[in-house]
DNA sequence: AAAAGGACCTGGTGGC
DNA sequence: TGCCACCAGGTCCTTT
């Protein structure tokens, strides 16, 4: 599942082969993604030479000088650099050729993920327009989480899985930043106090920063640009561990559903909010 | 305005 | 063994 950290790992390991190179064309086997490739796409990238790619969020972004091509790789996607003779396999969508004979190559079995091209200024596409800061970023701060959360009943785990208060952050980060700065996933966002907020920021920045240099996490199909897997994996402290001994004081860690999504909590390590006396508070 | 819920999709898993 | 229901996940859209 790309978050921000395996989104960056791909970043990484494909810029250095695409930078600077010039785009023959693309072939698009199934563009039925979760918005549709447009007819036009290749005929829009044909031709166009890769200058940077670059990241928001979790979406990439091969800035062309005339154009962006914006892939997000929804829930399963991955791209690999591959010769551009290489037979395609099941759910390889779409291949971007290159002139030097590679193609990078997107395949995305759920087909949650998108593709397209735009040649609006990129910080003006829809997709991207509302979204928050970067998490790495130093806009995004204590001070910042704490003023937009203000008011709001919703529980903060939600809130900082919402691409509109932070990007990037999906959901096996956001249990684990939580559970690192010892803040109970349900809390409502609202109130939580400057302390608190500098903690989570802290913990999410951690998080991350630490998944990025393990290559990301691998639950069931994330890999690189070359194959492998992320071990971040082995980190995790209370994603997927429900029932499980908790790494910090050894008590349960217990699975609750928030929005939908599965969400695990040690609730001695994280009792900022206790579901029991409904709206209990710990000063950090 | 904010929150909740549905839709999209397929592979893997667990139950019978 | 096969069949089926169900879950996982990120975003966007609609409804409340």
């Amino acid at each position: 599942m790309p978050e921000l950290p395996e989104v960056e790992t791909i970043r990484r390991g494909i810029e250095p082969h695409l930078r600077g190179r010039i785009i023959r064309g693309a072939i698009v086997r199934e563009p039925r993604l979760r918005r549709p490739v447009p007819d036009s796409f290749a005929e829009s990238v044909s031709g166009k030479t890769v200058q940077t790619v670059g990241r928001r969020g979790k979406y990439l972004l091969f800035d062309c000088a005339c154009g962006h091509i914006l892939i997000h790789l929804g829930m399963s996607g991955t791209l690999r650099i591959a010769p551009a003779k290489l037979p395609p396999q099941k759910h390889d969508h779409l291949d971007l050729v290159f002139r030097h004979g590679v193609c990078l190559r997107y395949r995305d079995p759920r087909r949650f993920g998108s593709v397209l091209w735009t040649q609006a200024p990129i910080r003006e596409h829809p997709l991207l327009a509302n979204l928050g800061p970067e998490p790495l970023s130093n806009d995004f701060t204590g001070k910042f989480l704490y003023a937009s959360a203000k008011k709001r009943q919703q529980a903060i785990k939600i809130f900082i899985m919402d691409s509109r208060n932070v990007t990037g952050v999906g959901n096996i980060y956001a249990n684990e930043a939580l559970f690192l700065a010892g803040i109970h996933p349900a809390c409502p966002a609202g109130q939580l106090s400057l302390q608190h907020c500098r903690r989570i920021v802290k913990a999410i920045r951690k998080v991350l920063r630490t998944a990025i240099a393990q290559g990301g996490s691998t639950l069931r199909d994330f890999t690189d640009h070359e194959g492998n897997p992320g071990y971040f994996t082995q980190s995790l402290q209370v994603y997927g561990r429900a029932g499980e001994a908790c790494v910090q004081c050894g008590g349960k860690i217990q699975r609750l559903e928030l929005g939908q999504r599965a969400s695990y909590f040690c609730p001695v390590c994280q009792q900022s909010y206790s579901l029991r006396n409904d709206k209990k508070i710990t000063s950090p």
